[in-house]
DNA sequence: TGGATTATTATGTCTATACATAATACCCTG
DNA sequence: CAGGGTATTATGTATAGACATAATAATCCA
């Protein structure tokens, strides 16, 4: 009866009520364990669980407390856009609009930490033939497997999965539609779109890819908290 | 040296290297365990926390697979607004732009679970004097503590410290500046501004607060993968 | 053969114990 | 009193063993 979930709970509504108040330290996990009758463990199970939420935070010897400005943490799923174009019910396909092989603006050189020469490619998403999202990308060759022919596997495709693993960093943002933009996606100039930016490097921190998404009018990302 | 963390290290080492290919089915933790000489408690360990970041797919008895496609789920962290602003150096303020007692559209009602009258609450967000954000939200009186006085503390601010814990979705989008938004910002109207929605709901699933927070230009929602 | 029941199995979780680790608190010395 | 070293302590992790649970596979009966 009193599984970590059960713990948690507990926890979480005593939290709520104030009888832990927010900033003050909770007891230790012994204490805890011997007050629900439980084993250490799942305590500790419980309490790691919120600390990775935000609610608490943890430190060795100093013990538990609750998190003074409780951070809300939300989890986003980033799927591959084919399948962002399959969940609205609609056909996806792409189009290469150019590929070429250039030497980098120096904000992209120093983001990708080379100074060589980078493919330069520009594809547009589609669902049932409508212009879905416009992929501005940067291709490290260096630090990637021999391309393949991006006409007939998109890169964003084709990247997840041939590079199974790596890290990055993503940021949204609001952008007017560039030139390019609004041709592809056949909008106005200056209309607001949602952009996605991405960087992508591998395990030895070498960058692979940097891409600029950019969403035709009406997207929007969701999450549940 | 067989902590849970290396063996989390040489599973996506093999996924990587496609030892165990998209989709496929990886061996039992039992056999696991065997093989890395350790717990199977501590295989469990590795194998959710891949699972949790959408690398595995794990279900009881039908046991472990690599994920055909890696979903790629990144952790956003959701500051209080005051955070926001202090974090780029500036002072945060904020001024109540108006507050009433409405019957709300139907949208709005029926998101929140309620027929019967709402506080609307619109508020400015400032840095160093310079607007920031502009806050419009719905409030369920009937769900929520006596509401203080929002000149004194920015609904923003009370309702983290004063509903501890809740669910809720959240949506980002990119929306050209409303009338309303681009006189409070100080842009021309349909400047492209970064909106986050948030939906909000106590335990009972009633709803809390509705709020939509448009960004002046420049705002970037930033997360590491 | 179809449908319901039962057996099997891999993951999920709990326990008790042990040791590791990091960080604080304390104490001792110069 | 400052500085450094040491003791203490709460969390972090590992282990073996056990039982729970869910889902599939096998079986049995109508």
């Amino acid at each position: 009866m009193t599984g970590w979930e059960d713990i948690r709970t507990e926890v979480l509504r005593r939290i709520r009520t104030r009888v832990w108040p927010l900033g003050a330290a909770i007891p230790g996990e012994a204490v805890l364990a011997a007050e629900f009758g439980c084993a250490r463990a799942t305590v500790n199970r419980a309490l790691r669980d919120l600390a990775a939420q935000g609610v608490l935070e943890r430190r060795r010897k100093a013990g538990t407390r609750v998190a003074a400005i409780p951070v809300r943490k939300a989890t986003l799923e980033i799927p591959v856009i084919r399948q962002q174009v399959e969940a609205l019910g609609r056909r996806h396909s792409h189009r290469v609009l150019g590929q070429s092989v250039v030497i980098p603006p120096e904000a992209i050189a120093q983001a990708m930490g080379t100074k060589g020469p980078l493919v330069w490619l520009e594809t547009l998403h589609l669902g049932d033939a409508v212009p879905f999202l416009h992929e501005a990308r940067w291709l490290n060759p260096a630090a990637l497997p021999p391309l393949p022919d991006f006409m007939a596997i998109s890169a964003n495709e084709w990247l997840v999965t041939s590079v199974t693993y790596a890290t990055g960093e993503i940021a949204f943002a609001a952008d007017p539609a560039s030139a390019t933009e609004a041709a592809a996606l056949g909008v106005a100039p200056g209309v607001a779109l949602f952009i996605t930016e991405r960087l992508t490097q591998d395990a030895e921190g070498r960058g692979i890819t940097q891409v600029r998404l950019a969403h035709a009018p009406g997207y929007r990302l969701r999450t549940v908290m």
